[in-house]
DNA sequence: CGCAAGGATGTAATCGATTCCATGCGCTCA
DNA sequence: TGAGCGCATGGAATCGATTACATCCTTGCG
């Protein structure tokens, strides 16, 4: 392949000239640049951005390390993270850490070793020596969804508190009591945040969330399945299941069809995470939804702050209650609950498709 | 970050010894070797994969081009691809393409910029002067799924050919005449293919496929949508829709519940590329699957085997048909069809995980 | 007319590795 | 005992860019 010297010499010009011109530097003579540019195109030459990064020690590369690429949360966040990297003038690599820990931390190495300009991480749990000493050293980091507490890194994420409350009074007026969850990981943010925001909206109801009616689950379709086989076996099986993440659900879903019961009529579900294909879904499920893209864009805003010197600050956007008809109930008219904390009413409008 | 030098000067060595130990060179004393790690641990040292590639030009990376991240196929895809070249020592830098031709283009050129070892691609279109120059220059390449026909690249891909007279005489069996397609963009390979076959396997059963059953789609949700209306509006709608793929099947799908329509009872449905949801939507889907993860390692073996020296043959796996509700009838025994080619028998077997 | 200012250009150092070549040393074997 | 071999090691070139610094030339102004 053509190199900057190879440029040079077609154009009668030194490398630094070439390398000016490629780079717009001003005190280049009109003649010189023509006889670059023509050279360049002559000789199909292409920068060779390996050497630039060596040299400038910037690769406009950004990291992206994700919990789990088959979760179309997950895929959209992605690709929304591509967009808007683009849009700024960087490429992401994707890390797939499917859950694990130390696939997590292989990528997180990898991407180190290629001197990413920043990393982008949703971790998988509390978080490793490596990324921590990462930190330490000034990487710039951006966390996304998840976060690990007590690190000095902006996140990006959404409050699901108000949605998940708003949930809980859809269930509860629609006359369920008993109300189970599958949990995520404990190590995991969201997965701790979904269930205390169910238990202490289950509170102001005056319901409990008795232990047996939290299920162990790890964000994979498989453990929504083998958990709500667990609930179905109690002796006085819930009346409503929420999966807190969308594979999850699918494996609920699995597991009551499995046993030939019905949604809704048999036993309710909801999940949090919304995705176009709970449109679909027999029945349709109603959904606590993520403003995905815009947590994508805002992320890599953030991010891209702090490579260029800046110093951003986290962001929370709110979540927002989807209802369809997994829970009972055509889904129509708020009909707004009626006990206790009335703030932030059930947003139903329609699952937003196109982007801003 | 700490260099190479940092290390040759704490272990008291020099820079080419510090390297040897690094690539375990045999040349070098226990001693020397000792101290050099010993260094390495506690200075944190990390090898620079940018300095790296440049002195050797490998970067130990594949490019993987891919038509559009949001279709779970190809998530699939890009998923089986990742460990498969994880596990061979390489990392896959991900481009979406969106189904859009420039964008592919955008995604084919930093690649290259980036001097990545090698390229996977599953063209949006005929091929851009780009790709065909990069051919001709001799990078490394293999495409999956799609094609460019005429173009001195490896294929890995899957026949539907099988499947889709599977599919058309399941169809027939159940008493359907009036049969349509969803076709994708001309310019891809699997768009045209699967109308093809279709046709074919029509006439075998001495059926017709009319041009106003024949819908342009662009392998995208909204396309389904709207080319499924028309064939609603058309005096006499066909009575079964086959999209070929599984997001214009979703957009067929919205069409027709708009509609107030039933599937399958008003209208049957069938779609190319399965995938986990297919089986909750309501009905579940019939579809044909293609074996996703064994395409994606495949075509990472044939890469590297071309990046490697060797000369990789492309590599054709079958596709079968995957029978649900959408189409009438409960799915059971094959009941195998009547009339005519009584050859290739519906294959039900598992996917096949094995590989040549 | 002479000198300073500043534009255009080239030379060479540099980034962090890998690797060829030369050197020094200890051994073996004739 | 000395020639020769091979191992361990270091010096220095190299990959392809960027960029500080030096140099030369052209202008403008006093």
């Amino acid at each position: 392949m053509a190199s900057i010297k190879d440029v040079a010499g077609q154009a009668g010009v030194s490398v630094a000239t070439v390398s000016r011109v490629l780079n717009d530097h001003p005190s280049v003579s009109a003649d010189a640049r023509a006889r670059v540019l023509a050279a360049v195109e002559s000789l199909g030459y292409r920068r060779n951005a390996v050497a630039r990064s060596l040299r400038t020690d910037q690769t406009h590369t950004l990291g992206l390390v994700i919990s789990d690429v088959m979760n179309p949360y997950f895929t959209e966040l992605a690709r929304s993270v591509e967009e808007e990297a683009r849009a700024l003038g960087y490429s992401v690599i994707i890390g797939n850490a499917d859950e694990r820990p130390d696939l997590q931390d292989h990528h997180v190495r990898n991407l180190l070793d290629r001197r990413i300009d920043g990393l982008l991480v949703s971790p998988t749990d509390g978080g490793s020596p490596l990324m921590l000493d990462a930190v330490r050293a000034g990487t710039p980091m951006v966390f996304v969804d998840r976060w690990i507490p007590g690190v000095e890194v902006p996140v990006v994420r959404a409050d699901g508190l108000a949605a998940v409350r708003d949930l809980v009074a859809h269930l509860h007026g629609l006359g369920h009591r008993r109300l189970a969850i599958i949990a995520g990981p404990a190590a995991t943010t969201t997965g701790q945040e979904r269930v205390t925001a169910f238990r202490e909206a289950l509170h102001a109801y005056g319901l409990d969330l008795p232990e047996v009616y939290i299920g162990q689950g790890d964000f994979q379709a498989a453990s929504g399945r083998r958990v709500t086989e667990g609930f179905l076996d109690l002796p006085e099986p819930p009346e409503v299941v929420f999966a807190t993440d969308n594979l999850m659900a699918l494996g609920a879903l699995d597991a009551i069809r499995a046993r030939g019961l019905r949604v809704p009529e048999d036993i309710a579900l909801a999940a949090f995470d919304d995705i176009p294909w709970f449109v679909h879904t027999d029945p349709p499920i109603t959904a606590i939804a993520q403003p995905t893209g815009e947590l994508g864009r805002a992320a890599v805003r953030a991010l891209v702050d702090r490579i260029e010197g800046r110093t951003p600050e986290s962001v929370t956007l709110p979540a927002r209650l989807v209802v369809r008809r997994s829970c009972g109930e055509p889904a129509e008219p708020p009909a707004s609950p009626e006990p206790p904390p009335a703030q932030s009413p059930a947003v139903r409008s329609p699952v937003r498709r196109s982007q801003p």
